[in-house]
DNA sequence: CAACTAGTGGTACATTTGTACGACTAGTTG
DNA sequence: CAACTAGTCGTACAAATGTACCACTAGTTG
């Protein structure tokens, strides 16, 4: 915080680049891959690097995938910014189609979050997406339905490529509030 | 197949003592937790067991999360019989409050199908688990929305206790067919 | 019955993993 | 400037894991 590069500052983005390796790597190999030497080979750093800026695997693995989730969230939000329906299928389709790594990754934490109540929170406001603000003034059953919508969409996604294009999104999203 | 207790039913009969005690593993501590020794200690049979039976590490993962989907859809068509919604929804409620494990297993199948396009086909499989027959007169739309709810159901299921009751979930299903 | 084979179970081994430690250095702070 | 400390990195180690191998035995089969 004096003058040039600090110390300090370096070692926060060196963090910063472990979190973004491990982001990879779990994007490529899923939580099963997410190792610390993986990480730090993938970040191009040594090994006890990896081990320095997280406490145990556990925190490496939880950083990463609430980082994950976060990235998704903040995604969404960023390209649907409360324009509407339409928007934010857009940005749904997006998502899946350019980082599905990032949505495998959401599901990762929710499994997580199945053995593991401290992650709830987490997950749920995984589950929601940005989708607050969207549907402020829907009732409650619908709203339920929509996302039960988003869901099945992003499931699907997963398992069939190519990926559902943005029509096809707003379609079933537009049916699911009807 | 001559007398007795044959040697090679013995072995069939100890195949199936390693997939259940596998599901029991995987119920417990999900695929990350699923090794040769776990299964073979929670069998009660010496390691070298596991390895026999099962080619490999993946052959054992596979067997036993294909064998928990199947039971899963199993349980569910037995029990919902064709009898409609409301059978339906007491067999998912079931489901969801007695074999929690279970369904779990169901996204790690599909989890993983989402990197091996092998088990694309098992995993959608499970997805739909016992609806076919239940939507025969469904038009598409509807049809998709019906799943979405179903998948909307288990997901929330998973992240709450209680459980969501019979009602609950039947209320949910019925208003997606509307 | 004799040859064969599927199944059993003990043990060993190479790999991979998480984690700890110690020496060193470049910033930081009194 | 002197003491301190956060960050760096090589290295080591114990634990866990997948897998292979071997000797052995009880059914099986010609």
């Amino acid at each position: 915080m004096t003058e040039s590069d600090g110390r300090r500052i370096r070692g926060q983005r060196r963090r910063r680049q472990l979190i973004d390796a491990a982001l990879t790597v779990l994007a490529r190999d899923g939580l099963a891959g997410l190792t610390h030497r993986a990480v730090a080979t993938e970040a191009g750093v040594p090994l006890a690097s990896a081990t320095y800026h997280f406490t145990g695997i556990d925190d490496l693995a939880l950083s990463a995938v609430l980082e994950a989730t976060a990235a998704f969230v903040g995604s969404i939000e960023d390209r649907s910014g409360g324009s509407g329906i339409p928007a934010y299928a857009a940005a749904l389709a997006r998502e899946l189609s350019e980082h599905r790594g990032r949505v495998i990754a959401g599901y990762e934490l929710y499994l997580l979050a199945a053995r593991r109540p401290a992650l709830r929170e987490a997950a749920t406001a995984w589950l929601r997406a940005g989708t607050d603000t969207l549907l402020a003034d829907v009732d409650p059953l619908r709203r339920r339905a929509f996302l039960a919508a988003v869901d099945s969409v992003c499931l699907k996604a997963l398992l069939t490529d190519p990926v559902p294009d943005t029509a096809e999104v707003e379609a079933l999203l537009v049916h699911a509030l009807r």
